[in-house]
DNA sequence: CTGAAAGCGCTAACAA
DNA sequence: TTGTTAGCGCTTTCAG
């Protein structure tokens, strides 16, 4: 059996009032019962059960994230830094990977709220869970509007297509194609989109398909649909990566006579990929921002401040452009 | 206030038990009395108090998770593929982020200790952490030997390295050099190591020292150093792909002067550096595995089957060598 | 400065 | 088939 607080309360010969005061350093103890207390813990190997005190507290400080997969580069810099980030606040963070699946995305909310966290963080490619609608349940989402109740952090995405597509107009790109993701499938990438659209007159958009094993395929085709193309702004890294790619393997020199533009800008696309240009998004920011935010409505049940916050992104020039 | 299952038995005009029994599938109840207490639920919204769950189960279906930052590429994906089977198995998964800091490390598992967690798996690079040898928790390292009494899992890394370099020496490598990470400080790399201190005469390992930022400054030191170096072993992707950027702005031609293997082949590298030659790690397995493994000891407080499991590696050959 | 007692929300004997 | 009761391990009034 597990040593609890009242075997270290009969080893110290006191009652389990006062080893609580110890633990929690609450109220008077003189400091020979303190002293005897903790001896009894440390001789006991005693470690205070959380889980009957977040029942009592009724607060776990448990916080959930909820994002497509920490497997990929942004995500999982991502993570990292709102895990610790909330370690130093002392929160746990409990880790769903939802490959961006809506079923599965309701099942990690409802299993979240279940274990009564108090709060989460979403990077949600789903509108209308209405899990996330549980009464005052602090949610914070990254980069995706999910209600008017929940606000938005994210990066500048218009500016960030805007820097990508005017860097390429500058280099002297004539045709300029824009690549999105599969996963994708909602607002943050639509205002990179945008963004191109607004910019570029005849502009295509290409989406890929979701398989990614196809994403190689599908760029060697889009590039012998339109040789003409000199210029790709690719909705992320790992796409323009593809891009460059099928431009070796086509012969097509990079950046002669094709510029390539990708964005996210993580720490592992700059050790693997230095040569991409790319639009670098704050990643740190993000992370603490949210973080910050929902902290704020655990606190106060209310966030305080903007309902969206739109961070700074920068342009990484590079070899690829 | 939240609604609690007490809400649901007076809405539905029964006992509390009856309620509990209908959301554990447990004993017999009438039709009438399931379909009146469902509806409750429903009609309350009510989601049961997990924390409560676990308090009277002494289970909290709850697994730590220790590795040195999900940021990394291999780790990611191994934290993905982890938690993905946990969550089919009806597990959460606590993230930890111990950037291999031996306190962080230590405190992270005091805390899931405390958490109550019914199992952990590690990624550690400090032994002798005595949180490990809490009584009878099953905990699981991956590729490093924490005690005795803690299974291992991880991939062949002697097998690993031998395969890097007899792939080196046969693409004619004469000088081959070995370059180790700042992060492996224990086991693992050192087996990769020993395969080539035992396959190569005049064997020359470097140790990169431990700030990221110097990565660069240092292999740039090492290739003028050592000028008559054409074969390098990375110890993982991430270092080759610097050594491939050195190469770069010094002009080696690679794979014609220099050959550059790494190690991992994680999906993100294969994304973005597609040309690189690598030792593919079975992540997937790896995970499978572990997760398996801690499932088994959870269930029977005790691991059935070998100490240690290496699963098998494999070179991947690309444009690097 | 310290202790006794009630209760956080749920489950599982044991009765009925 | 259903309800009563005790208790998981902790914290906190409220007395002393």
């Amino acid at each position: 059996m597990k040593v609890k607080l009242e075997d270290v309360a009969k080893a110290a010969g006191v009652s389990p009032t006062t080893v609580s005061r110890v633990l929690n350093n609450r109220g008077y103890i003189s400091d020979r019962t303190r002293a005897k207390v903790e001896e009894a813990i440390k001789e006991l190997n005693y470690y205070p059960n959380d889980v009957a005190r977040s029942l009592f507290k009724k607060r776990t400080n448990f916080i959930g994230l909820i994002l497509p997969t920490v497997s990929n580069p942004f995500f999982g810099q991502l993570a990292l830094y709102i895990e610790n980030l909330c370690s130093t606040l002392g929160y746990k963070v409990i880790l769903c990977n939802s490959s961006g699946q809506i079923e599965k995305e309701k099942s990690y909310s409802t299993m979240l709220i279940r274990h009564q966290v108090d709060g989460m963080i979403v990077c949600s490619y789903n509108r209308g869970i209405d899990t996330y609608m549980y009464p005052k349940l602090p949610i914070v989402a990254i980069d995706h509007y999910l209600s008017p109740t929940i606000p938005v952090v994210g990066s500048d995405n218009y500016a960030g297509g805007k820097l990508a597509i005017q860097h390429l107009i500058e280099q002297g790109c004539k045709s300029i194609i824009h690549i999105n993701g599969p996963l994708e499938i909602e607002t943050p990438a639509q205002l990179r989109r945008k963004a191109y659209e607004d910019l570029v007159e005849n502009s295509v958009t290409y989406e890929l398909p979701f398989e990614d094993e196809d994403t190689i395929v599908s760029i060697r085709k889009i590039l012998k649909e339109r040789p003409e193309t000199d210029g790709i702004f690719a909705s992320d890294d790992i796409i323009a990566a593809a891009c460059l790619q099928v431009a070796r393997e086509m012969n097509i020199h990079v950046p002669g006579q094709l510029k390539v533009v990708g964005y996210d800008g993580t720490e592992t696309t700059m050790s693997l990929l230095p040569q991409l240009t790319t639009i670098k998004q704050p990643i740190e920011d993000i992370a603490k921002t949210s973080v910050l935010k929902l902290m704020d409505m655990i606190d106060n049940s209310e966030f305080s401040g903007p309902y969206e916050t739109s961070l700074p992104v920068q342009l990484l020039i590079n070899e690829t452009t």
